[in-house]
DNA sequence: ACCATATGCATCAAGCTAGAACTATTCAAG
DNA sequence: CTTGAATAGTTCTAGCTTGATGCATATGGT
């Protein structure tokens, strides 16, 4: 049973439109546990990344987002006093970001309210190992 | 087999991790499709979204953001003459988007554009229709 | 060693986004 | 009918995001 190319468009469509659903209320879902600590969503994406020293790049890469944009909300996470950027140790262009004592504690209260509540909670274990597979294989493209 | 809370809650958040990383490749996708037609990112998901008339918050509700948003948008998309805000035939406080002969015709060029290389080729239509399924599970919440 | 090219980060402009505040209109209860 | 609560849309503000540009440093070829 093949389906006609046009159908297949449109139903490629309602998955793009999916897909995009699920990142919003993901990112709502963040974005209201993050103001009760104080911090936007965006910055606590960047904590909920930060699992250890890394890059600016590489941080960006966490974050889906372009390192201009991560240098932006780093900024506002150093004036805080949560992250500290520290020199590289082999590549001086390059810095390390690292959580400060009191980024550290942030970052735990923070993964613990991200956990209640989740978007995915709808799911069983077995289904998010499903959907993390296909989402594997769709992100993964070189 | 039983998972443990915590290898639970850090398989949650990866999973989080791809859900974004995919709506961003299909931003992405969006947008350098869309930038060839003279339009934005989000000026081409308003009209790809714009199926036949609505009202300002339908098209907020499919564009996933806050009306206040797609009332943004829309005065973009009205500049260029691509939509109209018609009155509601029976709620004298809606307005009804109605797109314009040009831009009736962009869309059909849009939606051309966005069917070549999108981000889910990598899936088998069987796969598109698990993905869909198990996306559609956790976005219909109540 | 030298130089061309690439990479890491910061800065800026332009545009997107959510949320609060506001107006106009609708709806429901009395 | 009148009034109070809810809803549709807009406006405004603060903050996010990308892409372009620039500077410093690395890296590979010769």
């Amino acid at each position: 049973m093949t389906t006609p190319p046009q159908a297949q468009a449109i139903a490629e469509r309602e998955l793009c439109g999916l897909v995009n659903g699920l990142a919003a209320q993901i990112s709502d879902h963040v974005r209201r546990r993050a103001v009760t600590l104080g911090l936007t969503a965006a910055q606590a994406t960047a904590l909920r990344e930060l699992t250890g020293p890394m890059t600016t790049r590489d941080l960006a890469e966490r974050m889906s987002c372009e390192p201009s944009n991560a240098t932006f909300v780093i900024d506002k996470l150093e004036k805080q006093g949560l992250v500290e950027r520290h020199p590289h140790p082999t590549d001086r262009r390059a810095k390390l970001l690292v959580l400060t004592d009191d980024g550290v504690a942030l970052r735990e209260r923070l993964l613990g309210l991200l956990t209640q509540e989740s978007p995915l909670a709808g799911l069983t274990a077995e289904q998010q190992r499903t959907l993390q597979e296909l989402l594997e294989k769709t992100v993964a493209r070189p």
